[in-house]
Parts: C-alpha cells; sequence; structure tokens
DNA sequence: GGCACGAATTTGTATCTACATATAAAGACA
DNA sequence: TGTCTTTATATGTAGATACAAATTCGTGCC
C-alpha cells in the first residue's frame, strides 16, 4: 500500500497543479476590479512584449496546447482586447494589443506587480528564484 | 518597461501554470489506456486512502473549489468509479470507491508510479523532494 | 412553533485545458 | 497539373476550474 500512499500524497501532478490552483487564485483575486484573469493578463504581456508572429509561436513559449490558445484568444477577442489579424503567410496570424487592451494592461501591471512582490516578499526573493527555477525544470521534465 | 518584460517572464501564477500544464499531460498520457486523467486519479487515490467524511474536507486537502470538486466527483459517478451516499449530518456526503473504481485504481497504480519515477529520475530524487517543498510553499504563500 | 444563522452541498455561468479531427495554405515532386 | 507532405489554425467534444447564488440541513433563540 506505500505505492497508493504516494500516489495521494506525492504525485507531481497534484502538486503542481494545488501549487497553481492557489497561485492562480491569488493573481485572479488581485485583477478582478478588472475583469480580467491571470491567463488573459500573462497573454496580453506576452503579445505586447514578444509580438508573437504566429499563435504557434507563442503556444509553444507558453507551453500551452495549440487550440487551448486559440480558445484563449477568441475570449480576448470578444472583448476587444486583441486583434488576431487575417491570415498571412501559411495562415499565421499576427497578434497585436488594441487601444483598449493596452489600456488593460497598463491597468493590470500595478496590480499584478504588488501580487508578486507579495509572493516574493513570502518566500524570501531567494527562495522564489529557486521555485522558478525548479518550475522550469518541471516543465521541461517529461 | 521593466515591469512589462517581468510580467511576461517571472509571473508565478504564469510559471506555476506552465509547470502544472506539462507535467499533468505527461502523466494524462501514461493513465490514457485506462481512460483515466490525472485529476481522477488523484481523487480515486485520496478517497480510497483517507476515506475523507465530506466534501468539504476533501476540497480543502486538495486545495481545490468545493464546487469545482463536486463537478469532478459528478464524472467520477457518471463513470460508476465511485459511490456519493446520501446526505448525512449536515448534508455532508461519504465518498467511497465502487469495485469498478477499485479495479481501476489498481490498474493506474502502476502506471502512474512508472511515470513518476521516471520524474524522479529526470530530476534527481533530491531535487524533487526540494521541488515538492517549494511547490507546498507556493501553495500556502498568498 | 417560528426564525435567524451557520454549515455542506449544488447550480448557473464562464473560462481554461486538451485530444482528435477538420480545414486551408505553401512547397515538393512525379 | 495533380497529389503528397508540412505548416498553421480552427472546431467538436469533454473535462477542470472557480465565483456567485441557490438549496438544504441542523442549531440556537424568542
Amino acid at each position: 500500500m506505500t505505492s497508493l500512499a504516494d500516489a495521494a500524497r506525492d504525485c507531481a501532478a497534484l502538486r503542481t497543479r494545488m501549487a497553481a490552483r492557489s497561485v492562480t487564485r491569488a493573481y485572479n483575486e488581485a485583477l478582478r476590479p478588472l475583469g480580467l484573469m491571470a491567463t488573459q493578463f500573462s497573454l496580453l504581456a506576452a503579445i505586447k512584449q514578444g509580438a508573437p508572429d504566429s499563435i504557434s509561436r507563442l503556444a509553444d513559449w507558453l507551453a500551452i496546447e495549440r487550440s487551448t490558445l486559440t480558445r484563449n484568444l477568441q475570449v480576448l477577442d470578444k472583448d476587444g482586447l486583441i486583434e488576431v489579424g487575417p491570415e498571412g503567410y501559411r495562415r499565421a496570424r499576427v497578434l497585436t494589443l488594441t487601444e483598449a487592451g493596452e489600456a488593460k494592461l497598463a491597468a493590470a501591471l500595478p496590480l499584478w506587480r504588488q501580487t508578486q512582490d507579495r509572493l516574493e516578499a513570502k518566500l524570501g526573493k531567494r527562495r522564489w528564484q529557486e521555485a522558478r527555477a525548479l518550475l522550469d525544470e518541471l516543465s521541461a521534465a517529461l
């Protein structure tokens, strides 16, 4: 029965999802006044930052399924925060922020910063750096 | 613009969700032959292990919303893997595995073990222990 | 008894996630 | 030219997640 107890307590998938749920909830709460979720915030920031030349490229960077990303982008599009550009080279679509998207991102940044600082303070900057490195290893492990 | 680059790269919610997605995908793939998902596996293991006396208690243990857990349990119930017992003391329901649920869990355990071992080998047992501890800290941080 | 209050769960609604499959464009090649 | 392969995206279907609000049970209080 050792295996069973391990499965209930030490499963890597369970523990990472638990952490993701807890952390995401906190960021969602911080962004709620803007009607923005953590996922959407990260998408806006990634688009503004990298201006990725395709959805697939962005999906790889975010370790997310292409089809999932399509759905998430549809929400941002519906809310008028991004523009999904026409099909280009090989159906590739360029993603850009609308003015509303820029404004929303600008308004969200301080709220995000505050939450991130709070977490880093609680954990310690050092420890957060370790966590960050370990999370990357987990992402690449299997 | 420093804040923007940080938001796109270092957001704790983003990085933990990325890790959760990657790791969960691997466990889902391992369990696919059984038609079982990592979440469902963890629920079966938790129920078998602890026989939690209420959904709320289980939700707390899993750092998951009660309403979310209700929905996840409905899937297991529909598939005949658990029994949701009648309402008890203060509407509390006791959760138990059906025979089919026991069998499914028993069949899943080796597949889970294999995946978990693979991850621990890739990371190193030592490093996985660190990761485990840091994930717990993240879950409790905010 | 009747009523307010707290605890446990469920429902309505929306978003996030992903696998399998479909669609469409660009290039390779017989 | 027509087919085959690769690349990029979208759709169908299903499960995971959570907030707000509704439902239901037990308790205490008048």
